[in-house]
DNA sequence: TATGAATGAGCATTCATTCAT
DNA sequence: TATGAATGAATGCTCATTCAT
């Protein structure tokens, strides 16, 4: 991991950086915003917190940073892929990836944590509505492809919130297939 | 209102109490766990903030008082009752009821903005799986009971998520009866 | 003194306040605003520093507070006073009553030395103007008596700055009656 | 305007140290020595805050020298002008000149800003005592010359705090001419 | 010679809480 | 029983400065 403190990583910026923003998602992961110090960032990676403040500005702009996401190029690239191809996918990136990076969750889940705060709900409507979604939307034939899209993204969050941030026993134990296939009829029932 | 600081109440431990959950569960809500001070509940009920630690023991147990809500008596009426029913009722209940005396929004999606504080998450699991989705566990054929049963819970808090946290157009702005009908469809497909 | 700890004082809230308010004019005539901590009052006192923002607001606040002085009621009584003694009695009052309070000078001369501060020039020139020199003004018959009531108050505001701000050899060790006769030759001088 | 980034200024050990300087006149003189940063006085240059300390040693430093004036050698000039004229003089060249690579003030009086640091306080009775007052005092006859020049300081002192820092109305406003006569008639009752 | 990464001490302020009254 | 004075730790952040490069 990048983010212990055996790499002394003198008088490297890109590295530092990086770095910080590392411990930076293990930490908002694990306690939110609030209960998260900058002091315990940067003790983490090894360096002073004013340093934070010099790269990125404020305790907030770390975190956007820290939690921005890119859609995964393989969901988008074919235009005619069917939606519950696209949902599946989305289903593993979201719900069940490896996010140890993230401290085990989808950036989405952990921002869900810290939605107390106006600015963290901003940044998740726009990385989920315009970014996840958007995909879905494109595809769905019929009447309301926004409503439906928004629908398959319930389903997404809430399966990402019982299984990561409440921990529902059957669905954090059931076996990875079972579960996929439940969710995937319940995508098909909307199209 | 019975927050207000006109009346007194002077020498009404009851009234006061209630007062200061009616007044924590609107800052709660609005916003979240750490960004609400004691202070400011207190003086919504123009009472001193040592009288909350005096009466609640702590924030903590102010915050776990305040969003512990029932499981509405209709839902559990009738063993017979069929799921894709008790799901619409609990849709209408957790995501379209009147929470205003929660700020607007049912308890459980309110504690999903506090949801970095692990005793929020452990009342969240108790309250959203012992309680609501044990009813339809109950009443749910087939093999998985259990875990059909988060899928729709899942839906569920997603659809809360989506609507009044995140703020996602289409489901904020789409007529009740559309979005029940397409919900009912994918709970359906469950069974 | 009352800013000296060995007095515990404890939970007297207007005593408390008091010698915050004296420690602070000590602290503030000495090293200015920006040179001077909160903390440096707060231990002086030795209370935490906690209550100055509890009782004050702000440490701009405490400033302007702990800077207020009143106009002496004997300078303001007598309508038809000649201007050469107003003039005197204010010389007095601002150059060489005894400050001790404010560590030696009249806060108009402490404050001036943190007119880097907008706020602070704002008091400085409410307390001055408005203060002091109205007083002047009234009694002034003749052309200009705003123009010449602030003349006499630049005299004045000057001998203080030579004495007790820069230092000035002669002003800081002559016998006071001598520059008060000149002084008053000067002011005699506009009428 | 030298203190614009456009011009890289590359490699031009002078320039860059005079563009830091008037820079720093002009910082210096708007917010005081406290409410200037060193690190906004080098991006007005364009250069690294860490040549600063290289070039001037230490802020104060920079501050002692950017502040540093010499007594125009016009008034130095006849050693039997009358004090009246003298006095004139300086008062245009202290208060009424145009000081604008100051920031639209004498530096004296905008040192008078930063007087709560002793070192400051220092460089002002230097700059004030042993240079223009040094000249008044060994044009005046009669008895207590260093008084009477320090009291006709004073006067200027004054004039200028009350026109500049303070902004006192009638000062500010009124035409240089009137005001002149006036100071002038003040100055003459000293000799 | 000069850059810029990194430092560490310091800042005012906020908080839930405690304790004497 | 309830008030409110007082606490002390922690917060994000800014600063002039130092030290490798």
């Amino acid at each position: 991991m990048a983010e212990t403190p055996p790499a002394p990583r003198r008088r490297d910026r890109a590295a530092t950086r990086a770095a910080l923003l590392d411990a930076a998602r293990i930490r908002f992961a694990a306690q939110g915003f609030d209960g998260t110090g900058l002091r315990e960032i940067a003790a983490q990676v090894g360096v002073d917190p004013a340093l934070i403040a010099r790269y990125f500005g404020s305790k907030r702009q770390l975190y956007a940073e820290a939690m921005h996401v890119e859609i995964p190029v393989g969901v988008a690239a074919d235009p005619h892929r069917p939606v519950v191809s696209i949902a599946d996918a989305l289903l593993h990136d979201v719900v069940y990836q490896d996010w140890s990076a993230f401290g085990g969750e989808h950036p989405l889940l952990v921002m869900l944590r810290s939605a107390g705060h106006e600015a963290v709900r901003d940044q998740l409507r726009i990385q989920l509505c315009d970014g996840y979604l958007a995909e879905i939307t494109d595809r769905l034939d019929g009447p309301d492809p926004a409503l439906r899209a928004e629908l398959i993204g319930a389903l997404l969050i809430g399966m990402g919130v019982l299984r990561s941030v409440i921990g529902a026993p059957a669905m954090s134990g059931a076996p990875i297939d079972r579960t996929r296939v439940l969710a995937a009829r319940m995508v098909d029932a909307l199209t």
